[in-house]
DNA sequence: TCTGGGGTCCTTGCGCCC
DNA sequence: TCTGGGGCGCAAGGACCC
């Protein structure tokens, strides 16, 4: 392991929440909750102020409206999301080649590698001006972790949550991580929690107490050995820059269990399709298609078949996963659906054995682009909250630039406000009227007319440290 | 009041081949 | 011909991550 804490690893504080805030002055400072605002979905992101009422991500929605009536919930904009994530990584590579991203909102950076940093101060320094220039061009907070290994990095950002900086001096390692619950290594989630807990393994001290013998015999061959290195504060994983992908896939979950097989049977053929477009999209083709299904007892399975050649020909994918239904059974009802691919090939060939599979089988429809939101035709929402979805932006024709807090009864209400206005007044429309229309998100922080894209960088000194 | 969507990696069991 | 084992590809499921 290298002996400065020159591993960088970011986390963006409740990113998407944080997002909709900055957006939208009304929310500064209260809770707020993005997800998926069907009966049937999740919380993706609570804001601080949401977290104090106990709403947590993955939770159920329904419960977060309990705990929290008054929050405001949005679902997700990915698109917007993406595109702040894009500067937030720009500013990442300016300090290394080597930036690893996990998700939207996280990455690592090998200091080291892009010479920014060889030492503890240096790294100290890096990170105090990257929160910064963060702050500056996104107007929104990250934390970030610095320590001689990725695993350790990563706990030092969690610790510095939010809006903090911890490092992780080397040689303090082991002690630090010896009286932590087992939870806080990476890998170990609810079902390696209470295997250990049953072995009476609830620290990290006593996994390494344990012995690595007795964590192979407990939790099998690569998760204990990985597990017992982890504890001893071993971790030579390197920062991996360019990682190619493996699998695409997309599935839904109805808000109404389907029971109707021949309507199962359309919802895998839309799947399908909208897995081959996103294959295109990436340029990429493969061999194995999985169809996924949740029945209405939450059990999962899966089947799959491998082709001979790999293919992106939606009519092939269709024939395949289709084939693979009429070997499950459905009676009760589905509560899911999916399609992928894997064993994928960054290519696109010719694939004969496809055409042959294709020919006859009418014409496919050679789409390349997602067109923009034909998902969930099945969803059980009202025409008006299709058209209008909670947090969207929108622009009328009188009032100008705002966004949808609700809509239903042919009613849609917006608050019309910008991210640098101040909370903004409430007005409440026809769906059909057309003064209003939906509208492209506005930068959340808007540069001065010549300003340059990177701003100087006069933060604060830091806070916390280890 | 139940449990999203998009991924990754690992394990197990089986058939096949040598 | 029988038995056995290793290696490989494949299928299915499970755990984990954000």
């Amino acid at each position: 392991m290298r002996s400065a804490p020159t591993i960088l690893h970011l986390d963006m504080d409740a990113f998407y929440a944080s997002v909709e805030q900055a957006s939208k002055p009304s929310l500064r400072g209260k809770a707020v909750v993005v997800g998926g605002l069907g009966p049937r979905g999740v919380v993706a992101t609570a804001s601080y102020e949401a977290r104090v009422f106990g709403v947590h991500s993955a939770m159920p929605m329904g419960q977060a409206r309990r705990l929290a009536p008054n929050a405001a919930y949005l679902v997700p904009r990915f698109a917007l999301y993406r595109s702040i994530s894009e500067q937030v990584m720009t500013l990442l590579r300016e300090l290394s080649p080597l930036v690893e991203p996990l998700s939207l909102d996280e990455a690592f950076v090998d200091l080291e590698a892009g010479g920014t940093a060889w030492d503890e101060r240096s790294a100290r320094l890096v990170g105090t001006k990257l929160r910064a220039d963060i702050r500056a061009v996104t107007g929104l907070t990250g934390s970030v972790g610095l320590a001689a290994s990725k695993m350790l990095a990563k706990i030092a950002s969690e610790q510095a949550k939010p809006d903090g900086l911890v490092v992780i001096e080397p040689g303090t390692e082991r002690a630090m991580l010896e009286p932590m619950p087992v939870r806080t290594l990476p890998g170990v989630g609810p079902a390696t929690g209470d295997h250990l807990r049953r072995a009476g393994i609830h620290t990290v001290g006593e996994i390494a107490e344990a012995g690595e013998d007795e964590l192979v015999r407990l939790l099998g061959k690569a998760h204990g050995h990985a597990l017992f290195a982890m504890a001893l504060a071993r971790d030579e994983r390197p920062v991996v820059a360019e990682r190619e992908t493996k699998s695409v896939s997309v599935e839904d979950t109805y808000d109404v269990d389907i029971h109707d097989r021949v309507r199962v049977g359309m919802e895998v053929q839309r799947l399908a399709d909208r897995c081959v477009r996103r294959l295109r999209g990436a340029g990429l083709s493969g061999r194995t298609i999985v169809l996924k299904v949740r029945r209405y007892d939450f059990s999962t399975l899966t089947r799959s078949e491998t082709l001979r050649g790999p293919t992106d020909d939606p009519a092939v994918v269709k024939e395949a996963a289709a084939r693979l239904l009429d070997s499950v059974d459905t009676t009760g009802g589905v509560r899911l659906l999916g399609v992928g691919v894997s064993g994928l090939a960054d290519y696109t060939q010719e694939d004969l054995f496809a055409q042959a599979a294709g020919a006859g089988a009418g014409e496919e429809s050679p789409e390349t682009e997602e067109p923009a939101e034909e998902r969930a035709v099945t969803r059980q929402e009202t025409p008006a909250e299709r058209r209008w979805p909670a947090g969207h932006d929108v622009r009328h024709a009188e009032f100008g630039h705002g966004w949808v807090q609700g809509s239903g009864l042919g009613r849609v209400t917006v608050r019309f406000e910008t991210p640098d206005s101040g909370p903004g007044r409430v007005k409440t429309f026809r769906v059909d009227d057309a003064a209003l229309e939906p509208a492209d998100p506005l930068p959340l922080v808007s540069l001065p007319p010549g300003a340059d894209q990177a701003a100087e960088t006069c933060g604060p000194p830091d806070t916390r440290t280890s």
